[in-house]
DNA sequence: CGGTCATCCCTAATCGTTTAGGAAGCCCCT
DNA sequence: AGGGGCTTCCTAAACGATTAGGGATGACCG
């Protein structure tokens, strides 16, 4: 088609001026039901597909709720983008992925640069995976862009932005406990960096669990990524010695650390125990079946989404009425998850 | 932010027309380096920043290209999603999925919907995980919106629609070859629906294997998804015989048949052997190691965005010189990508 | 018969950009 | 002095939809 019909067209075809044309299509008041029939049959025949990128001009509507993530390897996100989208679709907005990771490692540039492009793409909300920027968190709210935080805090100043978060620290006590409760003495915690804001709590978590219980803890640090998770503790195992059990801060970091235990045929549990943190697909069906400290994600996926639907309905209530449509955020979205032990056999039992 | 700067405001703020502003801000010839300078200077006081919708809609400009799928629960296309997102990134352009399966379960009702919504929102093109209907291929390029097919053929009528295929028919020879070497003569082949149209090859291919080698051959099949593969194996086991091998014929039914063995303590290789088709992160983790027949399915995404990227510049050459946008696709767009064995311990090895 | 109201449709402005088509000023050359 | 060619900027018309504000018609009522 070398030039595509327009309303106009569907206008010109018809003899009826584009307001009647466009109404009758809308399904709106003022069009009498023969009217619209022809106007149908005019639109079906030209092969007419309205232009979304006009409408959304004209009608300053949003369509798209940018995911912003930093670590395509962790499958923790997929299942939360599944909730997401499950959400998302009745509401006829679409969720796209920003990756804010270029090549796997988080640049403060590239936040900045999604961030000024979810603007320019007039986005409808954002859902963020890690603690952005204060500076972005402000910019996106100028902008009447609400943001709902999944797995991580806002930024400390931010304080009422939404936020879906599990007790970390709760959670690592619980770990902590159930590796006491097997009789292990020495532990080796394998963290992400803390730009993830939820490395914090777990850590502080199996550091007061193992003062409380009495354990050796030692803690190591790697990039997010399962490579770098495998080179640390690899690092570390040359120098130091084996500990009776690891525990794993995320999916990546079981993933090096099994890469890891396997290439040294260390056994687990009865050499060396191994607990992760985030349930996945896979878990049950590794040898031995893992033990991981989960949270619900794709549950946490669709609050993340509901509570941006509503926020962005307001928004576009006020904006109606004539008020500005600046996000009304509650206090009672933030929300925490409960955390649960899926007790398998890595850990011992 | 009550009301939003536009290009108009910074126009009346530094005194200058829109012409010019909009030329100073786009790095456009035409405006002096000083008048350049003054505008950047009010944009940035203002906060200015250009709205996305009003340039697509002028320039005629798309900028997102659709991946449609129809299972997010295989994670064979999550690695194809990572290289078509890092292909993509330089061009400006942003992949967006589409599912065309509510709840798991393909509909055609959706497959037009979702299609007729590409047209809406003029997306650039369209990467499909699956084979479309004639009339949705159709109807895409009738709104100049280039299709690419990945892992999957165009219908059998549009037969010059790139597509980046792997040779289904060898690939399952290859594996049946592998069975037959170990000795194994009895054989499940475990299929997802014939919808994916790969899975025809696949069957043709491992039939013609069990007829070259004289090993007894049973297909069964089950809905493209991990539950369903799970059900259909376990329902298959309680009428007949274990067979000797199992073939797993892509990534869910291979999650579908180890949670079978697993829960049934089925010794794997000793007692069944298992392939599966198409490699993931954790297959060497598992115990036994999983053998699978892969392809690089990194390197398609980043194949296919790669032509797709191509046949979309070309379009905008084209419009940009008179000519009509039609997608011009080349038979050397038509690709295949060569499989390989990854032999691990589970098929015996 | 005049007034009121609802129904159906229209004209024209608008959303925020880009861009064809000039116009003004200046320099340089013959 | 006249003309050609730059450079720099402007006016105004698009792009493809929605929608405020009216106008014409006919029905209904007192």
């Amino acid at each position: 088609m070398s030039k595509k019909p327009t309303l106009r067209d569907v206008s010109r075809v018809t003899g009826l001026s584009m307001w009647t044309v466009s109404r009758a299509l809308g399904d709106l008041s003022g069009v009498s039901s023969d009217t619209r029939e022809t106007v149908r049959q005019a639109a079906a025949e030209l092969g007419y597909v309205p232009n979304r990128v006009a409408q959304e001009l004209r009608k300053n509507t949003r369509r798209s709720v940018a995911v912003i993530t930093a670590s395509t390897s962790n499958y923790y996100y997929i299942n939360m983008m599944k909730g997401i989208q499950r959400t998302l679709r009745p509401t006829g907005r679409t969720a796209v992925v920003a990756d804010i990771a270029a090549e796997g490692v988080y640049t403060r540039e590239l936040e900045d640069a999604t961030v000024q492009d979810l603007i320019q793409s007039r986005a409808a909300g954002v859902i963020a995976t890690l603690t952005l920027s204060l500076d972005s968190v402000e910019l996106l709210e100028k902008w009447d862009i609400p943001v709902v935080f999944v797995d991580s805090d806002p930024p400390a100043e931010a304080a009422m932005v939404p936020a879906i978060t599990m007790d970390n620290f709760a959670a690592s006590v619980e770990v902590g406990a159930h590796l006491a409760g097997h009789g292990y003495r020495d532990w080796l915690f394998l963290a992400y960096p803390s730009r993830w804001s939820t490395r914090a709590d777990r850590e502080r978590g199996i550091r007061h669990a193992s003062e409380r219980f009495q354990a050796n803890l030692e803690v190591i640090e790697s990039e997010n990524d399962v490579e770098s998770a495998y080179a640390t503790l690899s690092a570390h195992l040359d120098h130091g010695s084996l500990p009776r059990a690891i525990v794993a801060a995320n999916n990546p970091m079981v993933h090096g650390a099994l890469r890891v235990l396997h290439e040294r045929s260390f056994a687990v549990p009865d050499q060396v125990a191994l607990i992760g943190y985030d349930d996945f697909d896979w878990a049950p069906l590794l040898n031995p079946a893992l033990t991981v400290l989960d949270q619900d994600s794709e549950d946490i996926g669709v609050q993340a989404a509901q509570i941006l639907t509503r926020i962005i309905e307001d928004q576009i209530q006020s904006e109606r009425n004539g008020r500005p449509p600046r996000p009304a955020y509650q206090p009672a979205d933030r929300r925490r998850v409960e955390p649960r032990l899926i007790v398998r056999r890595s850990c011992g039992c």
